[in-house]
DNA sequence: CTAAATTCTTGATTTTTATCAAGAGAAAAC
DNA sequence: GTTTTCTCTTGATAAAAATCAAGAATTTAG
């Protein structure tokens, strides 16, 4: 529950006195490699905090799978728009590795608002937060060529690299396997 | 007003009787091609509503100026990390037309916030759709090639590929001028 | 109204990245 | 522990898109 509360504390600025309540809402739970957390489709009523381990946000396309990203310790994960607003989830979420997590369902998420009111606004501050990267994620696509967006990558996650098969790697970063070895082979990092 | 009114009323499901005191706060601005509403670096204390008009979300990488994307009439448009956090602003935000928004000052929506509470619970709404939008803008660019790029984009606002310059236009698809040109000429819209 | 600047197109060429194919190595399944 | 599957690399080739260059058309400025 530790690795939670810092969270709440340190990335929203959540005070301590409220980052243990809500802390409570959560629930702990052991998943394991290439469990779902929600599918495409279908409803998304989890939000997930990831304690330890790997996680893939992706879809389908016609002929191929988009990872759109990965996600790793600490880090919070949802169909977004499927869990807030209760429609059919537009991605996939799935385990990469077996996961220590902490879930909140939305009904306690319900109650949760209705218990400790200033959540609407630490939540939005944490929207602002997602949205800010998002667009940085989309300046990258634009703006890089395949290297670029390696080496980005890498310097923000290295560890990423040594414990996930690259072809998910490669989706994210928006090319094939093939060209993300040849980069790295370029780079021999 | 009008146009701002049922912007709240209908993309963002609030009652009538709040969105008329929520316009209110809302001031009227003529705004002339080219003027910035918040330039790199800078703090955005603007919240803009367009009216009637076109504007960039655009930024400088090392050799290039990346078009993130552009709005249009009916949208809201902020650096909403700089609005929201206060803090520099990471992207520039400029005119492309000469343009009729309503805008919300940083000072005016802490006030906002106050005389209207549930405003947090709505913008945390729009804040959800944003990011969803934001999503299938990365996926798009994961998964789609540049014609495919340029016909989702045409079928979502042909309107714009009339009344815009198009290299701002093939700079947010992600291809040169010239490769926009040949796909064009291509499908011969 | 004219000159200058910008926008758009087209062709030739180069660069980047994808595709196809094969094989080595590692991990998982039986 | 052997077989099967998955992962990763490498080479050859093809496709996609960028770059360079030039000129026509349109817009803007004086």
């Amino acid at each position: 529950m530790q690795a939670l509360i810092s969270f709440l504390q340190k990335d929203l600025g959540i005070p301590e006195k409220l980052a243990v309540p809500i802390s409570d809402f959560y629930k702990k739970e052991r998943i394991a490699k290439n469990e779902f957390l929600v599918e495409e489709g279908k409803l998304c009523n989890k939000l997930c905090f990831i304690e330890k381990g790997y996680w893939r946000f992706f879809s389908y396309s016609d002929k191929k799978v988009i990872t759109h990203w990965i996600f790793g310790d600490n880090q919070l994960v949802t169909d977004i728009a499927s869990f807030h607003l209760q429609q059919p989830a537009k991605w996939s979420i799935q385990a990469l590795t077996d996961s220590d997590i902490y879930t909140l369902s939305y009904a306690d998420f319900k109650e949760l608002r209705i218990a400790v009111p200033e959540w609407d606004m630490y939540e939005k501050l944490l929207l602002v937060k997602l949205l800010s990267a998002l667009e940085n994620r989309v300046y990258t696509l634009l703006s890089m060529s395949a290297e670029e967006r390696y080496n980005y990558l890498f310097q923000s996650d290295s560890k990423m690299f040594q414990e996930l098969p690259l072809n998910y790697l490669a989706s994210m970063l928006g090319m094939t396997p093939e060209t993300l070895s040849r980069v790295r082979k370029k780079f021999a990092h």
